[in-house]
DNA sequence: CGGACACTTGAATTCAGTCAATTCGCGTGG
DNA sequence: CCACGCGAATTGACTGAATTCAAGTGTCCG
């Protein structure tokens, strides 16, 4: 846990102006209710790109809103090699257990400076009680990274290399264009050849090798942090052959 | 859908005698509730190995226990391959949706003939605002169905072929343990290799070439609908190398 | 006993991994 | 501004794992 210390009050983003209410727990609130949900915010912090927000094994008495940044959540295993499981985005919910005395079962890291909106396991639990709406969101949340994870199975176990890489950058895409950004422009891209390929099952060299292969193609260049859509339907064509 | 008729009232199984109610949605209910809920059911019946619950696309505005039998979940693609999602065993709660008009993501195979409870949209509605415990349950029914994911996803990116049908075939292997079955025996196993293969991303052929090893090695002997366990710990060994 | 389907095996091929050596891009400090 | 150093990206040669195609054999069930 590298959490930076909390924010003073005068830099807090209050949760009218979060940029992530959107896609958080709290979509379809209105703003009276935002308003009231505020006060159970325990703290707002920044966190540093490389840093843990929680490790796999540990029990965080606490679940996390990321407000904005690039993290990813990911298993370690024992010959040494990771999964990545996802990339998080402004909004996506982090670290919720109904049962907080429950080890998570995978790390987040901070792959760009992330702020991070934390809601304690009291607060959480009393928020809850407070609105039907909320329990109803936190469900849809649920149902959302299970079908999220459904579809990432399904391309890891049963696509070849190329099709795995051009899924998962359009997934990345997709998020960041939901997310109001340009994505027919350069992209910063915090994630190196190694995390993509840690994330689709293959290794850092054949990564490298298929993206030189795209980038000849015309279709997407990827690297050194930015990633820049050459050729946006090429990109999907070759991701759709999947589903 | 190729459900059969509902069974006969004299025919139906109570809550109480239901063999799957310690891990479906009414784990942790007292006898008193689980009466008072049997009203809510709609429906049971049985549908034979081949047949499907439901199919990917469809909206079926129910949801299902699993009483008896095996079921397995999986994905279509559109290159005629299948990701198979999960083994489903008496207990597993299949097909819910928050918003039952959104259509399904994944079908629902019988792999042998199998018992099904139904519950209906609107009963479903009815008995979660009639128990706080029916919500808790479910929540914990989602976490517990996407931390399973993430750990098939994890082992299917990163193992080796040997590795991941180790790793299977023990994930349902404990499955079985826990619903009483003495796993050192020889089980009734109706899934065939391609099922195997389809579940764990290889081929039928490779699968087979692993199988045979796996056999020659005296570790498990799986093939022709049985499946029986020659040497646990060395299968249990080969499937820990990944965590 | 015959047919269907599952399982098995071999040979050739392709895809992806491993190892090792450069090269590139970028930030740092002289 | 340039040299240096570091991590990331690239490349080649080789190895190995898994797929493909094709031809069996085995097992179950009617």
């Amino acid at each position: 846990m590298s959490l930076l210390p909390k924010l003073p009050a005068e830099q807090q983003l209050s949760c009218e102006n979060c940029s992530s209410q959107r896609h958080a727990w709290f979509e379809k609130c209105n703003q009276q209710q935002l308003k009231s949900f505020q006060l159970y915010r325990n703290a707002q912090c920044f966190i540093e790109a490389g840093n843990y927000l929680f490790m796999e094994g540990e029990t965080p008495r606490a679940a996390y809103t990321l407000q904005d940044g690039w993290a990813i959540c990911f298993k370690s295993l024992a010959n040494g090699r990771r999964q990545i499981l996802s990339v998080a985005f402004s909004g996506d919910y982090l670290g919720y257990r109904t049962d907080m005395s429950v080890p998570v079962d995978y790390s987040v890291m901070a792959m760009s400076t992330c702020r991070i909106c934390t809601f304690s396991e009291k607060n959480i639990r009393q928020l809850l009680l407070k609105s039907p709406l909320l329990i109803e969101n936190l469900i849809h949340i649920q149902e959302k990274q299970a079908a999220a994870c459904r579809t990432r199975l399904t391309y890891i176990g049963q696509a070849s290399a190329k099709q795995k890489i051009a899924f998962f950058l359009i997934n990345i895409l997709e998020k960041l264009e939901r997310r109001g950004m340009d994505i027919s422009q350069d992209i910063d891209f915090p994630l190196t050849h190694e995390d993509v390929a840690d994330a689709i099952g293959i290794t850092s060299v054949h990564m490298c090798r298929v993206a030189v292969e795209l980038r000849k193609a015309g279709i997407v260049d990827c690297r050194h942090n930015h990633i820049q859509v050459l050729d946006f339907e090429k990109l999907s064509r070759l991701a759709r052959v999947v589903f």
